[in-house]
DNA sequence: GAGTAATCGAGACGGTACGTCTCGTCTTGTT
DNA sequence: AACAAGACGAGACGTACCGTCTCGATTACTC
C-alpha cells in the first residue's frame, strides 16, 4: 500500500492525560500477534478474549482496557495485513491490475485473513459503529490503489484524464467494488483458486470495461 | 430464478424408514420462518437456538432434531429467498442484466439477507461442510442465471454460440463471480445503495468487458 | 419369607374388562427383570424408563400402561427380593434372630437392592402415595418375621405370652424398628460388614433388651 | 452436639494461593441457606441447581465454582443441622438417652433434614466419594454422642470402665447403628412419631441391652 | 524519595447460550 | 385393544464465554 500513510487502527487512548503508569508497548503487539494466530487456529467465531489473553501473556483485563470488544480487536489485528499490497509498477495498467488481483487473493486465501474478514463484515451488517470501523481502518485504505493506478495509467496515456471529479469519484468506486467484490467471491464463495490465467482473463474484461465507460 | 427447480435444501431426513411417528411437516416450516423472523430482529451472531424455537412454538430438541446447528439452520432458511431470483425478459442483454443486478441488490438490501448470507460464509471459511452446504443450495443455484442469460442472449443474435465448451464454463464462472461480487461488495461492503444508475453503469463495464472477451 | 403369601405387587390393572388384545406377560416379566438389571448398573438415580424400556425389548409405552413413574416401577421390581426373607428354625431364637439378621444383610449388600431401598425411601419422604407403596409392599410384609418369629419363641417357652395385644403390637412395631433399623444403617450408612460377630452382639443386646421389656 | 467442634463442611478450597479476587463468604452462606429452604419446598430428587442459584441471588456458574454437583452441596447444606444436636446432662444416662432420641427424632422429622439425609444416603450407595463425605460431614460427627453419653454416665458409675479399648470401639459402633437406624427407621421408613413413650421403650431396650454387653 | 494514580496479573462474579439428556405424552402403522 | 417406533413440548444438566468487578502488586511521573 501507498506508504506513509498514517496509522488508522489502534487501540482507544487512555482516557486523561498523564499519572499513572504508562500502558506497555509490548502488549498492545503481544495482543494483535496473539489474535492474529488465535483467528488462524480458531476462526473468528471461536476466537475468544480469553484464549487472545492467555496467548498473549495478559490478564483479560488488559484487552478491555483497550478494545471495546472482539470485534474491533479483530479489526484492528487484521487491517494492518491490508496495508502490505502495493501497487507494482509493472509497465502496463494490464500487469499492474493483474498483480495487484494476484497480491489481494493470496492476501485473502491466509486464513486469518479470509475469516477475520468476513467475520467482521457479517457483524459489520448489523453494527453501525463496527462497519465505520470497516470503512476507515481497511475499505478506504485500499480505494488508493485504484485511484493510484489510473493516475500512473494517466501518465502513461493509456487512459483519459477525467474531466468531471464527481465522474471520476463514481467510476473509482464502481471499479473498486467489481475488482475486490470479484476476487472476495471468487476466493470466499465460490471457493476456487485465483491463479494467473484467471486474473488474465479478469483483466482483460476490466479494462475493456472500463474503456467503455470512459469512451 | 428459474422456475421448476426441485427444492434442495431440506433437513436432514429420518434415518430408517417407515415406523414410527412421522415428522410434523407444520414444525419444519414454522422453524425456518421462526429462523427468518429471528435473523431480521437479531441478526446472525445473536440468534440463538432457544428463540427460535420459542418463536416456532416449538421445543429445542425438535430442531436439534433436523438441524445439527445453527449454521446449517441458517443457510436453510435462507436459501429459500434466493429462489425468488428471476431471469426477466425485458428484450435485450443490457436490460436482462440490470434487472437482475437490481432484483439480487434488492435482496441483499433486506436484513434476513445480509446478515445471514454473510454471517454464514464467515463460517464457512472454517468448515468444509458448511461451505459445501452453502454451494449446494445457493451457489450452484444462481448461477443458472448466468446461463440462462447467456443462452437468452444468444438466440437473439447478441452475444456468438461458444465453440469450447470449457471455455463457456471458465467464463459463466468469471461473470458470476463479476457480478455477485460486485453487488455483494457494493451493498455489504461499500455499503452505498445500488440504484439504477449504479447498474446501467455497471452493466456497460460487464457487457463491454464480455465482448472482449468472446471477440 | 412366609409361603403362600399373595402377591400384592403388581402392576395396575387395564381398564375396562375385556376386549382388545391382551397384555403381554412376558412383557411384564422382562420390564421387572430390566428394571433390576438397569440398578445394578446404573443406581436408583441413573436410571431411566428408556434405559429399561431398551433392555426389556420393549417400547417406553408399554411400561407408562402399567406403571405410572418410575418410583412405582422400582418398588415393584424390588419388593419381590424380600419375599425371598425366611424365618429358619434353629432351635433357639437367638439363632433365629441371628440368621435372619444375616440374611436381610445379604439381601441390602446386593446393589440392586440397596440403592433401590434408599432410592425409593427418599423419593417417599415427599410423596405419601409411595410411602403407602413402600409400607404395604415392603415393610409390612417383612414385619411378620417378628411375629412369628416371638410366636415361635413362645411356643419354645423363651418368651411369656403377651396378655395385652396393643402392647404386643407395639413392641413387634419397636422390635421391627430396631432390628431393620440397625441393620440397614449399618450397612448404608456406616458402610461397615454385617458379618456373623456382629449379629451375634447385636442378638445379645436385642434380646436383653426385650426381655427388660417383657419381665 | 459437642460445642467447640470445628466446621469440616465448607466448600471446595481455590486452588493456588493468593492471587485474584477472593471468593465471596455471603454467597457461600446465601447459597447453604437458598439449599435448605429450596429442600424444603421442592425435595432432594426435585431441587435443582438453577433454583439455588435462582434464591441465593448468585449466578449458576458460583455453585459450579465450590461444589463439583448437587450431592455435595445438600450434604455441607444439612451437615450444619447436625451439629445442633446435644448431650444434655439430665442426671441420669436413661434421661440422657431419651433426650437425645428426641432431639434426634425432632431434626429427622423435618422436611429438610429428612429428605437431603435419605437422597444423599441414597446416592451414596453408588458413589464412594459421597459417601465418605457423608461420613466425615454426619455420621463421625454424631458418634460423639455416643462417645460422651458413656464417659458421662461410666463418671456417674452408671456403668463399668471399658478396659478393651477395641471392644469399647466396636460398643461404640454398635450402640451408634442402633439408635441412629431405630430412629431414622421409625420416622422414615415406619413413618410412625417418636414421642416421649416410645423413647422410654426404646431407652430401656437399650440400655438393658448394654448391660448385657458389658457384663 | 514519598506520594499518587493508573497500570498489571489473577481470578471471582452475574448472565446467557450452548447442545445433550430425560421426562411423560402423542401419533403413526402393525399385530 | 396392545404393541414397537419414534416425534413431541418441557425443562434441567454442566460447560463455556461474555464483559465487569475486586484484589494485591508494580511502575512511572510529580512534588
Amino acid at each position: 500500500m501507498v506508504s506513509g500513510m498514517p496509522r488508522s487502527t489502534c487501540p482507544e487512548p487512555p482516557r486523561k492525560g498523564r499519572t499513572g503508569r504508562p500502558r506497555s508497548a509490548e502488549a498492545d503487539a503481544a495482543i494483535l500477534r496473539a489474535t492474529r494466530a488465535s483467528l488462524v487456529d480458531l476462526g473468528f467465531s471461536k476466537l475468544t478474549m480469553a484464549d487472545v489473553a492467555a496467548r498473549a501473556g495478559v490478564a483479560k483485563t488488559t484487552l478491555y482496557r483497550r478494545w471495546a470488544n472482539k470485534n474491533e480487536l479483530v479489526v484492528d489485528a487484521v487491517a494492518v495485513l491490508f496495508d502490505e499490497l502495493e501497487l507494482p509498477d509493472r509497465g502496463s495498467l494490464a500487469s499492474d491490475v493483474e498483480g495487484v488481483v494476484l497480491q489481494f487473493a493470496t492476501l485473502l486465501e491466509q486464513p486469518e485473513t479470509k475469516t477475520a474478514l468476513m467475520g467482521v463484515v457479517a457483524e459489520s451488517t448489523c453494527d453501525d459503529a463496527l462497519r465505520a470501523r470497516i470503512r476507515s481502518a481497511i475499505v478506504e485504505r485500499q480505494k488508493r490503489l485504484v485511484v493510484d493506478g489510473r493516475r500512473r495509467a494517466q501518465e502513461r496515456g493509456e487512459l483519459p484524464r477525467e474531466e468531471d471529479p464527481r465522474a471520476a469519484d463514481r467510476n473509482t468506486d464502481l471499479v473498486f467494488d467489481v475488482v475486490a467484490g470479484a476476487v472476495v467471491h471468487r476466493v470466499l464463495v465460490s471457493a476456487e483458486p485465483v491463479d494467473e490465467e484467471w486474473a488474465r482473463r479478469f483483466t482483460l474484461l476490466l479494462l475493456s470495461g472500463i474503456g467503455a465507460l470512459s469512451g
